[in-house]
DNA sequence: CTCAATGCAAACTATTTGCATTCGA
DNA sequence: TCGAATGCAAATAGTTTGCATTGAG
Protein backbone atom coordinates (compact mmCIF):
# COMPACT_ATOMS: atom_id res chain seq x y z
CA UNK A 1 0.00 0.00 0.00
CA UNK A 2 1.51 3.45 -0.78
CA UNK A 3 1.73 6.28 1.49
CA UNK A 4 -1.05 8.26 -0.01
CA UNK A 5 -3.37 4.90 0.55
CA UNK A 6 -2.03 4.94 3.86
CA UNK A 7 -2.44 8.36 4.68
CA UNK A 8 -6.38 8.50 3.42
CA UNK A 9 -7.11 5.75 4.90
CA UNK A 10 -5.44 6.85 8.13
CA UNK A 11 -8.06 9.79 7.38
CA UNK A 12 -10.94 7.29 6.47
CA UNK A 13 -10.61 5.43 9.93
CA UNK A 14 -10.32 8.08 12.23
CA UNK A 15 -13.45 10.29 10.39
CA UNK A 16 -11.10 13.02 9.23
CA UNK A 17 -11.28 15.04 6.54
CA UNK A 18 -9.55 15.03 3.29
CA UNK A 19 -9.18 18.99 2.48
CA UNK A 20 -7.43 20.39 -0.71
CA UNK A 21 -4.93 21.68 1.97
CA UNK A 22 -3.94 18.19 3.35
CA UNK A 23 -4.13 16.62 -0.66
CA UNK A 24 -1.80 19.56 -1.92
CA UNK A 25 0.85 19.17 1.02
CA UNK A 26 1.05 15.51 0.67
CA UNK A 27 1.65 15.73 -3.18
CA UNK A 28 4.85 18.10 -3.19
CA UNK A 29 5.75 16.43 0.52
CA UNK A 30 5.93 12.79 -0.91
CA UNK A 31 7.40 13.93 -4.22
CA UNK A 32 10.47 15.40 -3.10
CA UNK A 33 13.82 14.12 -1.73
CA UNK A 34 14.18 16.93 0.55
CA UNK A 35 13.91 16.50 4.53
CA UNK A 36 11.99 19.24 4.69
CA UNK A 37 11.38 21.92 8.13
CA UNK A 38 7.68 23.32 8.40
CA UNK A 39 8.86 26.28 7.52
CA UNK A 40 10.83 25.35 4.55
CA UNK A 41 7.92 23.68 3.45
CA UNK A 42 5.49 26.15 3.70
CA UNK A 43 7.93 28.60 1.72
CA UNK A 44 8.01 26.40 -0.91
CA UNK A 45 4.11 25.80 -0.56
CA UNK A 46 3.45 29.29 -0.19
CA UNK A 47 4.26 30.14 -3.93
CA UNK A 48 2.07 28.24 -5.80
CA UNK A 49 -0.63 27.73 -2.81
CA UNK A 50 -0.78 31.09 -1.30
CA UNK A 51 -4.18 30.28 0.61
CA UNK A 52 -1.94 27.38 2.87
CA UNK A 53 -0.87 28.57 6.60
CA UNK A 54 1.91 27.84 8.44
CA UNK A 55 -0.10 26.29 11.55
CA UNK A 56 -1.82 23.91 8.59
CA UNK A 57 1.26 22.65 6.86
CA UNK A 58 3.00 22.37 10.63
CA UNK A 59 -0.20 20.31 11.89
CA UNK A 60 -0.52 18.49 8.69
CA UNK A 61 2.71 17.39 8.64
CA UNK A 62 2.46 15.90 12.21
CA UNK A 63 -0.55 14.04 11.01
CA UNK A 64 1.63 12.52 8.49
CA UNK A 65 4.34 11.26 11.28
CA UNK A 66 1.37 10.06 13.54
CA UNK A 67 0.23 7.83 10.45
CA UNK A 68 3.35 6.64 9.70
CA UNK A 69 4.43 7.89 6.05
CA UNK A 70 6.88 10.25 7.52
CA UNK A 71 9.51 10.72 10.16
CA UNK A 72 10.91 13.33 12.38
CA UNK A 73 14.14 14.73 12.35
CA UNK A 74 16.95 16.62 14.07
CA UNK A 75 19.73 17.31 13.01
CA UNK A 76 20.86 19.66 15.80
CA UNK A 77 19.79 22.28 14.09
CA UNK A 78 17.15 23.91 16.01
CA UNK A 79 14.38 22.46 13.00
CA UNK A 80 12.53 19.84 13.27
CA UNK A 81 12.35 18.05 9.96
CA UNK A 82 10.37 15.95 8.08
CA UNK A 83 10.90 12.93 5.52
CA UNK A 84 8.71 10.51 3.15
CA UNK A 85 8.86 7.32 4.93
CA UNK A 86 8.62 4.03 3.26
CA UNK A 87 7.19 0.87 5.33
CA UNK A 88 9.54 -1.75 4.43
CA UNK A 89 12.63 0.06 3.75
CA UNK A 90 14.66 2.13 6.54
CA UNK A 91 17.49 4.37 5.68
CA UNK A 92 19.78 6.31 8.23
CA UNK A 93 21.77 9.72 7.31
CA UNK A 94 25.20 11.28 6.79
CA UNK A 95 25.11 14.84 7.46
CA UNK A 96 27.49 17.43 6.19
CA UNK A 97 28.65 19.80 9.19
CA UNK A 98 29.60 21.89 6.88
CA UNK A 99 27.58 22.71 3.25
CA UNK A 100 24.70 20.64 5.39
CA UNK A 101 24.54 18.38 2.40
CA UNK A 102 22.76 14.85 3.39
CA UNK A 103 22.99 11.81 2.09
CA UNK A 104 20.95 8.54 2.77
CA UNK A 105 22.21 5.14 3.61
CA UNK A 106 20.73 1.74 4.63
CA UNK A 107 22.97 -0.84 6.17
CA UNK A 108 21.14 -4.32 7.00
CA UNK A 109 24.29 -4.99 8.93
CA UNK A 110 24.04 -2.74 11.33
CA UNK A 111 20.05 -3.05 11.60
CA UNK A 112 21.11 -6.88 12.81
CA UNK A 113 23.83 -5.87 15.07
CA UNK A 114 21.22 -3.13 16.67
CA UNK A 115 18.60 -5.79 17.33
CA UNK A 116 20.86 -8.06 18.88
CA UNK A 117 21.93 -5.05 21.32
CA UNK A 118 18.17 -4.45 21.70
CA UNK A 119 17.66 -7.78 23.12
CA UNK A 120 20.15 -8.13 25.46
CA UNK A 121 18.94 -5.60 27.16
CA UNK A 122 15.13 -6.87 26.92
CA UNK A 123 14.04 -3.79 24.53
CA UNK A 124 11.64 -3.72 21.91
CA UNK A 125 12.68 -1.72 19.48
CA UNK A 126 9.81 0.78 18.00
CA UNK A 127 12.43 2.79 15.37
CA UNK A 128 15.95 4.31 16.16
CA UNK A 129 17.73 7.03 14.71
CA UNK A 130 21.44 7.13 13.35
CA UNK A 131 23.17 10.11 12.01
CA UNK A 132 26.84 10.33 10.82
CA UNK A 133 28.24 14.05 11.09
CA UNK A 134 31.24 14.96 9.41
CA UNK A 135 32.22 16.39 5.72
CA UNK A 136 31.26 15.68 2.57
CA UNK A 137 34.14 14.75 0.08
CA UNK A 138 33.58 18.45 -1.51
CA UNK A 139 33.78 20.09 2.09
CA UNK A 140 36.53 17.89 3.37
CA UNK A 141 38.48 18.61 -0.25
CA UNK A 142 38.11 22.51 0.58
CA UNK A 143 38.60 22.16 4.20
CA UNK B 1 43.61 13.91 30.28
CA UNK B 2 40.96 13.58 32.58
CA UNK B 3 38.22 15.64 31.84
CA UNK B 4 38.78 18.24 34.12
CA UNK B 5 42.37 18.63 32.65
CA UNK B 6 41.13 19.17 29.19
CA UNK B 7 38.63 22.12 30.34
CA UNK B 8 41.12 23.44 32.54
CA UNK B 9 43.58 24.03 29.55
CA UNK B 10 40.99 25.18 27.37
CA UNK B 11 39.71 27.78 29.49
CA UNK B 12 43.99 28.65 30.11
CA UNK B 13 44.51 28.70 26.35
CA UNK B 14 41.47 30.94 25.26
CA UNK B 15 42.56 33.19 27.87
CA UNK B 16 39.39 32.01 29.71
CA UNK B 17 38.54 32.75 33.26
CA UNK B 18 38.20 29.57 36.07
CA UNK B 19 35.05 30.81 38.60
CA UNK B 20 33.58 29.16 41.55
CA UNK B 21 30.33 28.54 39.64
CA UNK B 22 32.21 26.68 36.50
CA UNK B 23 33.95 24.46 39.08
CA UNK B 24 30.63 23.90 40.81
CA UNK B 25 28.88 23.12 37.67
CA UNK B 26 32.01 20.52 36.24
CA UNK B 27 31.77 19.20 39.30
CA UNK B 28 28.34 18.05 39.77
CA UNK B 29 27.76 17.63 35.88
CA UNK B 30 30.73 14.71 35.53
CA UNK B 31 29.37 13.21 38.73
CA UNK B 32 26.64 11.75 37.31
CA UNK B 33 25.36 9.35 35.15
CA UNK B 34 22.10 11.29 34.03
CA UNK B 35 21.58 13.21 31.00
CA UNK B 36 20.81 16.49 31.60
CA UNK B 37 19.17 18.95 30.08
CA UNK B 38 20.05 23.19 30.75
CA UNK B 39 16.74 23.29 33.16
CA UNK B 40 17.11 20.12 35.09
CA UNK B 41 20.88 20.57 35.98
CA UNK B 42 20.11 24.42 37.07
CA UNK B 43 17.23 23.10 39.07
CA UNK B 44 19.72 20.60 40.96
CA UNK B 45 22.25 23.05 41.19
CA UNK B 46 20.34 25.63 42.51
CA UNK B 47 19.12 23.71 45.44
CA UNK B 48 23.02 23.55 47.07
CA UNK B 49 24.07 26.75 45.37
CA UNK B 50 21.16 29.45 44.79
CA UNK B 51 23.43 31.73 43.17
CA UNK B 52 23.67 30.14 39.84
CA UNK B 53 21.68 31.44 37.19
CA UNK B 54 20.46 29.57 34.40
CA UNK B 55 21.85 31.40 32.01
CA UNK B 56 25.12 30.72 33.24
CA UNK B 57 24.37 27.11 33.70
CA UNK B 58 23.38 26.99 30.36
CA UNK B 59 26.69 29.19 28.47
CA UNK B 60 28.81 26.58 30.52
CA UNK B 61 27.22 23.96 29.00
CA UNK B 62 27.81 24.75 25.76
CA UNK B 63 31.31 25.68 26.91
CA UNK B 64 31.67 22.11 27.88
CA UNK B 65 30.77 20.53 24.65
CA UNK B 66 32.86 23.59 22.98
CA UNK B 67 35.92 22.30 24.61
CA UNK B 68 35.19 18.37 24.00
CA UNK B 69 33.80 17.00 27.35
CA UNK B 70 30.59 16.99 26.48
CA UNK B 71 28.23 16.53 24.07
CA UNK B 72 25.12 17.70 23.22
CA UNK B 73 21.77 14.77 22.68
CA UNK B 74 18.52 15.47 21.43
CA UNK B 75 15.72 12.48 22.21
CA UNK B 76 13.62 14.22 20.67
CA UNK B 77 11.65 15.21 23.71
CA UNK B 78 12.03 18.94 22.92
CA UNK B 79 15.28 19.80 25.65
CA UNK B 80 18.72 19.56 24.66
CA UNK B 81 20.50 17.47 26.50
CA UNK B 82 24.10 17.31 27.77
CA UNK B 83 26.07 14.43 28.71
CA UNK B 84 29.77 13.89 29.98
CA UNK B 85 31.75 12.74 27.00
CA UNK B 86 35.01 10.26 27.31
CA UNK B 87 37.38 11.08 25.01
CA UNK B 88 38.43 7.42 23.65
CA UNK B 89 35.05 5.49 24.47
CA UNK B 90 31.98 6.55 22.39
CA UNK B 91 28.19 5.26 23.46
CA UNK B 92 25.00 4.93 21.69
CA UNK B 93 21.27 5.27 23.54
CA UNK B 94 18.26 3.16 24.23
CA UNK B 95 15.76 5.13 24.97
CA UNK B 96 12.40 3.93 26.30
CA UNK B 97 9.58 5.83 24.92
CA UNK B 98 7.27 5.42 27.77
CA UNK B 99 9.00 5.98 31.25
CA UNK B 100 12.09 7.88 29.57
CA UNK B 101 14.74 5.66 30.80
CA UNK B 102 18.11 5.87 28.74
CA UNK B 103 20.51 2.57 29.16
CA UNK B 104 23.57 3.32 26.77
CA UNK B 105 25.84 0.84 24.48
CA UNK B 106 28.91 0.64 22.93
CA UNK B 107 29.21 -1.56 20.01
CA UNK B 108 32.53 -1.76 17.90
CA UNK B 109 31.18 -3.37 15.06
CA UNK B 110 28.70 -0.88 14.13
CA UNK B 111 30.84 2.06 14.63
CA UNK B 112 33.30 -0.26 12.24
CA UNK B 113 30.68 -0.51 9.53
CA UNK B 114 29.49 2.84 10.07
CA UNK B 115 33.41 4.25 8.99
CA UNK B 116 32.88 1.75 6.10
CA UNK B 117 30.21 3.51 5.00
CA UNK B 118 31.46 7.01 5.58
CA UNK B 119 34.37 5.72 3.30
CA UNK B 120 32.00 4.87 0.69
CA UNK B 121 30.92 8.38 0.66
CA UNK B 122 33.98 10.44 0.67
CA UNK B 123 32.76 11.09 4.04
CA UNK B 124 34.68 12.17 7.03
CA UNK B 125 32.82 11.42 10.29
CA UNK B 126 33.36 13.64 13.12
CA UNK B 127 31.30 12.44 15.06
CA UNK B 128 27.72 10.44 14.92
CA UNK B 129 24.01 9.56 16.92
CA UNK B 130 22.60 6.55 17.09
CA UNK B 131 19.33 6.46 19.48
CA UNK B 132 16.53 2.84 19.64
CA UNK B 133 13.72 3.86 20.42
CA UNK B 134 10.98 1.29 21.75
CA UNK B 135 10.40 -0.31 25.22
CA UNK B 136 12.67 -1.44 27.55
CA UNK B 137 11.68 -4.55 29.50
CA UNK B 138 9.62 -3.52 32.44
CA UNK B 139 7.56 -1.39 30.43
CA UNK B 140 6.96 -3.75 27.75
CA UNK B 141 5.86 -5.56 29.95
CA UNK B 142 3.09 -3.82 31.40
CA UNK B 143 2.18 -2.66 28.53
C1' DC C 1 43.29 47.44 36.27
C1' DT C 2 41.27 44.89 32.46
C1' DC C 3 38.33 42.09 30.39
C1' DA C 4 35.78 37.80 30.96
C1' DA C 5 31.83 35.96 33.59
C1' DT C 6 27.63 36.46 35.93
C1' DG C 7 22.68 37.19 36.76
C1' DC C 8 18.81 39.16 35.52
C1' DA C 9 15.47 40.26 32.29
C1' DA C 10 14.32 40.72 27.80
C1' DA C 11 14.60 38.94 23.01
C1' DC C 12 14.39 35.28 19.81
C1' DT C 13 13.13 31.02 17.48
C1' DA C 14 10.51 27.15 16.72
C1' DT C 15 6.38 25.11 17.90
C1' DT C 16 1.81 24.82 19.51
C1' DT C 17 -2.82 26.46 20.55
C1' DG C 18 -7.44 29.28 20.81
C1' DC C 19 -10.98 30.71 18.19
C1' DA C 20 -14.00 32.48 14.67
C1' DT C 21 -14.81 31.03 10.12
C1' DT C 22 -14.85 27.75 6.28
C1' DC C 23 -15.78 23.56 4.16
C1' DG C 24 -16.01 18.33 3.51
C1' DA C 25 -18.91 14.35 4.21
C1' DT D 1 -26.15 20.24 9.10
C1' DC D 2 -22.25 19.04 12.03
C1' DG D 3 -17.90 18.73 13.37
C1' DA D 4 -13.26 18.73 11.50
C1' DA D 5 -9.92 21.86 9.27
C1' DT D 6 -8.20 26.28 8.32
C1' DG D 7 -5.82 30.69 8.97
C1' DC D 8 -4.71 34.07 11.73
C1' DA D 9 -2.81 35.78 15.78
C1' DA D 10 -1.45 35.00 20.22
C1' DA D 11 0.69 31.86 23.63
C1' DT D 12 4.35 28.61 24.94
C1' DA D 13 8.74 26.54 25.61
C1' DG D 14 13.43 26.33 24.99
C1' DT D 15 17.37 28.87 23.98
C1' DT D 16 20.08 32.86 23.44
C1' DT D 17 21.54 37.64 24.22
C1' DG D 18 22.24 42.68 26.09
C1' DC D 19 23.86 44.99 29.74
C1' DA D 20 25.17 46.65 34.20
C1' DT D 21 27.81 44.66 37.76
C1' DT D 22 31.11 41.40 39.73
C1' DG D 23 35.33 39.14 40.07
C1' DA D 24 39.54 36.43 38.25
C1' DG D 25 44.12 36.94 36.62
Amino acid sequence: MDRVSVFNEYVRQKGLKNTSQRETILTVFLDSTSHYSTEELYLKLRKEHPKIGYATVHRTLKLFAECGIASELNFGDGQTRFEPLNQDQHHDHLVCTQCGLIIEFTEPRIEKIQEQVAAQHKFKIENHRHELYGLCARCSKQG
